[in-house]
DNA sequence: TACATATATTTGTCTATACAAATGTTGTAT
DNA sequence: ATACAACATTTGTATAGACAAATATATGTA
């Protein structure tokens, strides 16, 4: 990935700004390769977290501040994504009777199911992703973006 | 920056995962830091790069294909990008009359101005970005990030 | 010239994100 | 018991992004 080349300039970034850029646009990169694997699937990204938040749950049900903690884009609205997987029949909302404030938010059987599917398409496009890399090298990145 | 915490999660994540996370989560905070150093100035972080591709056009005017190809986020609809610029008058926009198809984008005076100050404000953001790195892990850095 | 094709931009629709305000519920102090 | 603050979620509004369709102009070819 050549930024200059992407960002047709022919100038030299100084390299503060260049690291920053580089930073935003491989994220763009693997949000765009992980969005085009879901899409078989019909889910966006942020649903697919979701689910996953909530399968790892094991049975206990979610409320929408638990998912919220757990979400790698933490969103004002995650309201309106449950809607949305409510729509889809990959998820159940119900009323917590413990706090009437709170919402018990689980998967559902059927989204359980697609899930599953979804995990090996995903795990092939992870997997890609970072096939250039050695074991230490991905160990080295891990630790510069810590830094961070 | 610290993943596990960041999402609350006990588990460990394999490093394949790890690092997309990661680049994902970094980027994120980099777009936040960002967004609040420009807040003052009422202005998101894409009207800002397009002012900046117009400034660098050094007074030849630009059309929209242009300012696309050199956006760090490729977008569909820079027209109404370009459209919040010109309420700002930050921009002017004709028809182009040696190719009717095409537009001229120009940043005003105005916006020049503008962007000068925003210009100081987002140097420091910048730089206080990257503090903790030395020079050579920002390159080491972008040479890893160059893999992907 | 007429027609198909390519190019450049605009518009519509849906999803996501940020932020603020509104709603409803619970806990607590008096 | 009432009033008030804190909590959990929902809703409204604005910006941005992906994608497809629509519009307008230009170009190549029969």
């Amino acid at each position: 990935m050549n930024i200059e080349k992407i960002l047709k300039t022919d100038k030299e970034i100084p390299i503060d700004k260049r690291t920053i850029v580089h930073v935003i646009l491989v994220s763009h990169k693997l949000n765009e390769v992980i969005s085009q694997a879901l899409k078989p699937y019909d889910i966006s990204i942020q649903q697919f977290n979701v689910l996953r938040i909530l399968r790892g749950q094991n049975g206990k049900p979610a409320n929408l501040g638990t998912i919220n903690e757990r979400m790698v884009t933490k969103m004002s609205n995650t309201t309106r994504l449950v809607d949305k997987l409510i729509a889809k029949n990959y998820v159940e909302r119900k009323i917590c009777e413990a706090n009437r404030r709170k919402i018990d938010i689980s998967i559902t059987n059927n989204g359980k199911k697609e899930l599953e599917k979804i995990d090996i398409t995903m795990a092939e496009a992870e997997k890609k992703l970072v096939e250039k890399f050695s074991k230490k090298e991905l160990e080295t990145l891990n630790q510069l973006l810590d830094k961070f």
